[in-house]
DNA sequence: GTCTATATTCGGATAGAC
DNA sequence: GTCTATCCGAATATAGAC
């Protein structure tokens, strides 16, 4: 590769994440249908053509916007659940500690001011109500990282049956997902008592409130139990 | 009104309801960008032009299935924490009651099976994300009504100060939403184990959920306190 | 790889007959 | 009130020059 070959995979590199960046971004607040092709390429200073050059189609964007941060985002959840385990080989997980793995990163990532993840998880959250049977392969596919929480979770709160757990999983991703896709709604609600500053602060509050809910469960059962 | 203006009327009323329940279902299915006016006529079963001859633009019919429901949903709101209120003229609030005053009467919407009220949590979910200013406007004043559970809160947790209520309000507003807009996760993530068949099951899950996130909020206020 | 120009479909809205 | 026909802009996608 001479220095011009370079050059040009250099810039055409950045034009490709240019689109990507800038299409996670749109999807994210506006959803897939409400962001139009020409909205992205003119966003990311690029011809209207380059969406369809590099990625087929715009439901082909799509997917590559989720791909490229996907499993990034699995694999932190599970590294995350894996330390716990290994911290506590036998007996019971301590739950916020395997709630932490599992709203952690998200949080982490939506504050990221650096890596550019900051508007993943919105992305997320607005494209798993997607409907088109393709994308919602793609987005099914993704359940299955969650469906490895149970078993920890289940280690953590012996006493609860599995349909239980998975209500308070389903209440812990809403809590998370809702805080993001409506962060604006936060402020009028609050009247600007509520501040989301701080990122650790915010994992700390969706994790005790998430604790709470299953413990709130996991009374009823041992006290019905009894 | 003669025999055959009274037939006109009668026709002209099932024409108009018929569009706003097409509207609300696809609405709440595909957010408001994913559905065009073509689709619901078609399925409405009516003229293309009837939805501007009714409505006047695509925006306004959004805005009449808004305002059909919405003030109706409020008031059943308002009502049952107004009892609960009644119901305790002094000291503290039941944290469970205002809870239920908040979720129960969405939860028995969605299940509802003949007033055809079934699916506007999830259109309300869903279009409280739209960005137009226009459509901003009418759901933020919507979160007014919302704000008017913050006394009642503050009434059932007398040590825990606004902001932390209002987190807690935000949090179990996400899990009641999610809960509508992503139902069909669930069933790949517990397999099958969670049904959602039972109203008022529903309904005590989520308070129970919610009311645990409190209270471990509540501790730890508590417990900084001593 | 990049761009212009364009094919083609679809969308919202409306005019005007009945 | 209702329907047909149509306008016009916007959308996705592609062909083909450079």
């Amino acid at each position: 590769m001479n220095s011009a070959e370079g050059a040009q995979r250099r810039k055409a590199e950045e034009a490709r994440d240019r689109i990507l960046n800038v299409a996670e971004r749109l999807f994210a607040s506006r959803g897939f249908a409400g962001v139009s092709v020409r909205d992205i390429t003119a966003e990311a200073d690029v011809n209207l053509a380059a969406v369809n050059y590099y990625f087929g189609s715009k439901a082909g964007l799509l997917k590559a916007v989720f791909l490229r941060r996907a499993t990034a985002l699995n694999r932190e959840r599970m590294a995350e659940l894996q330390a716990v385990v290994d911290a506590h080989p036998s007996g019971a997980l301590p739950l916020p500690a395997v709630l932490r793995a599992l709203l952690g990163p998200p949080v982490r990532w939506q504050f990221d001011p650096d890596r550019g993840l900051g508007v993943f998880i919105q992305f997320l959250a607005r494209c798993q109500m997607e409907e088109e049977p393709e994308l919602r392969a793609l987005f099914y596919e993704d359940v299955e990282h969650l469906r490895r929480f149970i078993p920890a979770l289940k280690r953590a709160l012996p006493e609860m049956p599995e349909d239980e757990i998975c209500w308070g999983l389903h209440f812990a991703l809403g809590a998370m997902h809702h805080t993001f896709t409506h962060l604006p709604r936060l402020g009028p609600i609050s009247q600007g008592r509520c501040h989301i500053g701080n990122r650790d602060e915010v994992i700390e509050r969706m994790v005790e409130f998430a604790t709470g809910g299953f413990e709130a469960a996991r009374a009823r059962i041992t006290a019905s139990a009894r």
